[in-house]
DNA sequence: AATTAGCACTCTCGTTGCGAGAGTGCTAAT
DNA sequence: ATTAGCACTCTCGCAACGAGAGTGCTAATT
C-alpha cells in the first residue's frame, strides 16, 4: 500500500468511526470507540488522532462538544483506500440466484426482481434500467389487422426485444395483404440494423414503404442512450433513514429517482462512460449535483459492451454500508450481464439450425 | 334537497371552513371567516354555529383556543351533500385532450400520461392501472427462433394486447417448423377465449400441444383481477404537503402506493365493485385502512364493463380539493374509456374486411 | 517522544417559567 | 335570535438554567 500520509493507527480509527457512524447514525466519541472495541489506547490518544483527521479533512464535528462524523472526503478515502472488497456471503448469493431462477424469463420481470433485490439488500432505494440494445438487428415483422383501418405492428429484434405499435391506415387493408407485406418486409430486412433498413430502396408499393418507415422509426426509438424503462424500488426504505426525517432532504433524495431528466443527466455523466463490471460510487453531491448532497449512489453497468447494456444501482444516505452495497450491486450486475449474454449470444446460430 | 338536519347557514359555514382549511391548512377562526367573506353575521353567531357543528361531529378544534378544522365526517358530508359537482374548465380539458392526442398510440404511453396529468392537476400522487382485458380472445400467435433451443412466443389478443414469452425447448427446432406450428395454432385458436383454448383437444404433436399449453397460461395470467402494471406519478407532490412533513405520515402515505398487496386489497375492496364512470371518494381510513388515516383517495374505473377495465385515481392529504380532483379523475377516466372503446370495439369488423 | 490522567471548558438538549396573542365560550344587552 | 363585551384557556416563542456529554489542553508518566 502506498504511503497515503496517514499512519496505520489513523486509518484504523477512521475506519472504525465510519463503521460506527454507519451503524448508529450518531457522532462517534472517543470513549465510545474504546468501549466498543478494546483498543490498546487511551481516549486522549484517540482524541489527538481524531484532531489530526479533522485537520486533514476526513472528519468533522457537528459542534464543539460532539463526537466526530466522517466528511464526504472521509468517506471517499475510506471507500477508495481502506475498505476491503468482500464478496457477498454465499447464502445471500444463493438466495438471489434462486429468486432469479424462479422468475418468468422475461426482461421486465427480471428488471423488477433486480430492483426489488437491491432495495432489500441495501435497505435503500434501487434503480435499474432495462438493457438498451445498440445495433440490434431486425428479426421479424408481423402485421395484424385489428378492425377496419387499425392494425397492430409487431417488430421482433434479434435480441429478443419485441416492439409493438398500433397504427391507423388511410383505408382498410385485408389481413392477407398485410401478411404478405409483412413477409416481404421481413425478407428484405432480416438481420439489418437501422442503417441497413434505411438503405432499403423504395418498393414501389405505398403500403410497404410506409411500414418500412415505421419500422425504422421504431428501431430508432429503441436505440437511444437511455432506455425508456426505469425500474425503481424501495423508495420507502430511504424515508426510513434518520437523515431523511426532515421532509426537505427526503424530497431532494426522491427527486433524483422521480425526475427523469435529472436522473438521465446524472447517469449520462457517470456510469455511461464506465466499463461493464466496474462499480462506481458517488458520494454526496461531488460538487455537481445539488440533489445528491445528502445521498450516495452505487452504480454499475451490466450487459455486453457495444451491444446491450443497462444500469443498476442503489441510492441511500451518505452514511451507507458501502462495502456491502458495492458487493450487492456488482453481483446483481453480474447476474443481469449473464442474462443479457444468454439471450443475446450468437444470433447466427439461428441460421445454422434453419439450415438443417 | 332533503332535510339533513342542518340549517342553510350551518351548511354555508361548514362549506366555507372546508374551503378555507383546504386552502390554508390552518384551523379556521370565526374572525377569519368574517374578514375573508363578507357575511351578514357577527363572529359570535359564527362561533355559536361552529359549536353546534362540533357537537354534531363535523368539526373539531385541535385545542381549546384554536379555530376549527373539519373532521373526516365533516368532509364526507361536504363531499356527499354540499359540494357542487363542477366540470373541469374548458382550457384544462382541452390541454389534457391535446396531450393525449400528441402521444404515441400505445397503452403504456397513455397510462404514463394519465398518471402524469393526474399528478399535476391534483398536486398529489396519482395511480393508474392498465386496462385489464377480461374475456379477451386469441388473435394471432407467432413463434420465432432466436438461437438454438431458445424461441420467442408472441401472442396477440383481439384487444390489441401483445404478450411475449421467451422459452427454451428441449431441442432445437427449425424456424419453418415453428412457423407451421404457429399457423396451425392460430387457425385452431382464433377468436377463442381461455375456455375455448382449454377445450382444444390434443393434436398428437408434442410441440403443438406444449405451445398451446403455454398460450393458455399466458392468457390466464393476463386476465387476473388486477393488472400487472401499475403506473404512479407525483409521489413528490405528496411529500410537499405540510401534513406529510413528518416522515411518519409520509411513509404511511407512500406505503399505500408502493406496497402492491396493500394497494391491491384496497382496490379490490373499493373501486372494483363500482360501475364505470362512478367516482369513489375514500376519506381517511374509513375504519378499514390504517395507512390511509392521513389521506384521501379519489378513484374511478374506466373502460368497458365486462370487457376491459382499469382504475385511475389520485391520493392526497384529507385536506384536498375534492371537487377539482373528482372532476379531473372523472375526465381522465372518460378519456381512457374512449381509448379502450376505440381500440376494442367490434372485433368482428375485422372479418368483414377480410372477406372483401 | 509518545502516551495518558485529569480537569476546565463548551455546547446541546430538555425543562421550566413567563408573557403575548389568538380564539373561544359565556353572559348580558339589543 | 343576534351581538357586544369580556374573562378564560391554550399555544407559541423566548429566555434562563442545569445536567450531561465530549472535547482540548496541560502536566505527569512511561
Amino acid at each position: 500500500m502506498p504511503n497515503t500520509g496517514l499512519t496505520t493507527r489513523q486509518k484504523l480509527i477512521l475506519s472504525l468511526i465510519v463503521k460506527e457512524f454507519t451503524r448508529t447514525a450518531q457522532p462517534v466519541a472517543s470513549n465510545h470507540l474504546l468501549s466498543e472495541y478494546n483498543l490498546d489506547l487511551s481516549s486522549a490518544t484517540i482524541r489527538n488522532e481524531m484532531a489530526v483527521l479533522v485537520e486533514i479533512g476526513y472528519l468533522r464535528q457537528p459542534h464543539t462538544s460532539a463526537g466526530r462524523i466522517p466528511t464526504e472526503e472521509g468517506y471517499r478515502f475510506f471507500v477508495g483506500q481502506l475498505m476491503q472488497q468482500t464478496e457477498l456471503p454465499e447464502p445471500t448469493r444463493r438466495s438471489i440466484t434462486e429468486q432469479f431462477s424462479l422468475t418468468r424469463p422475461e426482461t421486465d420481470e427480471w428488471m423488477r426482481l433486480a430492483a426489488s433485490v437491491l432495495a432489500n439488500e441495501s435497505q435503500g432505494a434501487s434503480l435499474v434500467t432495462a438493457p438498451q440494445h445498440i445495433n440490434a438487428q431486425f428479426k421479424h415483422l408481423e402485421l395484424i389487422s385489428l378492425r377496419g383501418r387499425q392494425i397492430l405492428m409487431v417488430l421482433v429484434m434479434t435480441s429478443g426485444e419485441v416492439h409493438q405499435q398500433m397504427l391507423t391506415l388511410a383505408e382498410p387493408v385485408a389481413q392477407e395483404t398485410l401478411s404478405a407485406t409483412a413477409n416481404t418486409i421481413t425478407r428484405l430486412c432480416t438481420n439489418q440494423d437501422i442503417k441497413g433498413v434505411t438503405a432499403i430502396s423504395s418498393q414501389n408499393d405505398a403500403l410497404t414503404d410506409d411500414i418500412i418507415r415505421m419500422v425504422k422509426d421504431l428501431m430508432h426509438q429503441s436505440t437511444g442512450e437511455i432506455s425508456a424503462d426505469i425500474y425503481r424500488d424501495g423508495l420507502l426504505n430511504v424515508l426510513t433513514q434518520p437523515e431523511f426525517s426532515e421532509s426537505k432532504h427526503a424530497r431532494q433524495a426522491l427527486r433524483i429517482l422521480e425526475e427523469r431528466p435529472l436522473l438521465e443527466s446524472l447517469l449520462s455523466q457517470t456510469v455511461l462512460n464506465s466499463d461493464i463490471g466496474v462499480v462506481q460510487v458517488i458520494i454526496g453531491g461531488e460538487g455537481n449535483w445539488e440533489e445528491l448532497s445528502e445521498c450516495s449512489m452505487v452504480l454499475a453497468r451490466y450487459g455486453m459492451n457495444g451491444t446491450a447494456t443497462g444500469t443498476v444501482g442503489v441510492l441511500g444516505p451518505i452514511r451507507m454500508r458501502y462495502g456491502r452495497n458495492i458487493s450487492t450491486v456488482r453481483f446483481v450486475a453480474g447476474l443481469l450481464s449473464e442474462i443479457v449474454m444468454e439471450t443475446h449470444n450468437l444470433p447466427q446460430n439461428v441460421e445454422k439450425f434453419e439450415d438443417e
